[in-house]
DNA sequence: ATTTATATTTGTAATGATTACAGATTTAGA
DNA sequence: TCTAAATCTGTAATCATTACAAATATAAAT
């Protein structure tokens, strides 16, 4: 996993936005750990490495992140937005006890991407993603 | 249709619920207008006819008719809560132009309800939703 | 019918995530 | 070095929702 800060560098350039030191040692956070991160879990980790950074440019990077197709917004049923590093289109299971957030990435045929039309309706995104009790959850549950 | 009040209230109350003049209401345009609305929505329209409704009260009783299981709550990507008085397990698409939001009634693999376990995770609930431009705006696009 | 207890409704204040904004700081170019 | 543009920061504003306590309505008891 390439988390190298020059490669970083050139990843987010690549994407049109300007590498700051506060983006940076975001993206690398977010590439460190996959972990789907609300605001406040980046903040909190993050303002240890840089004493001055502010919320707000914690919100202003990864809405300028999403604008760019760097990460991907998620909304799940609760209120804080999370945020994804994979791009890429997957699915997420979301543990009801332990609210971990686990990628779905078997082939399922919960992602119907191939209807195009639904109803006459023309769609350009799928979301989806389950709810229940995680393994680990299971597994502790004596 | 049945939105005929006494029916109504026999069936919030057959759910637990006692049926106060407020929660009748509702639920009636609940039940008459089936357009997963909003707490807003539901205010703007029963205060012309309710003159002292509280917003608090459509909070209450929505929160309420959930926790009965008389309606749902879902939350798309947005920010308000949006309620709908059916309960059967069914999809949405969301409309990204004019924001309607359509019930998905047709088979779709896209509930993979079938699976209870994936990746070791016992699945309680699948969710799932298309984004996209719904047929009312393809055809008003000229 | 009058009193009393319980449930519901109401209005306002509090909360919490996010955005708006303006001043401070950093970066890049001349 | 000097200057302009970009970025960052802190605080105030916004907006959906909840908390809470007082007011009202409903039901039960006398
Ligand atoms: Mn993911
Ligand atoms: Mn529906
Ligand atoms: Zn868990
Ligand atoms: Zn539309």
């Amino acid at each position: 996993m390439i988390t190298d800060l020059e490669h970083i560098k050139t990843t987010i350039e690549n994407k049109g936005v300007k590498a700051s030191y506060q983006r940076l040692k975001i993206m690398e956070y977010l590439l460190k750990t996959k972990n789907h991160p609300t605001v406040d879990n980046i903040y909190e980790v993050m303002v240890k490495e840089i004493p001055t950074l502010s919320k707000t440019t914690v919100y202003n990077t990864m809405n300028l992140f999403v604008e760019k197709n760097i990460i991907k917004a998620l909304s799940f049923t609760g209120v804080e937005t999370r945020y994804d590093i994979v791009t890429q289109s997957h699915h997420h299971f979301i543990c009801n006890q332990c609210h971990k957030i686990y990628d779905i990435n078997t082939a399922c045929s919960f992602m119907c991407d191939n209807h195009k039309i639904i109803n006459g309706n023309k769609i350009e995104e799928v979301i989806g993603y389950f709810k229940g009790i995680c393994k680990e959850c299971i597994n502790n549950k004596t």
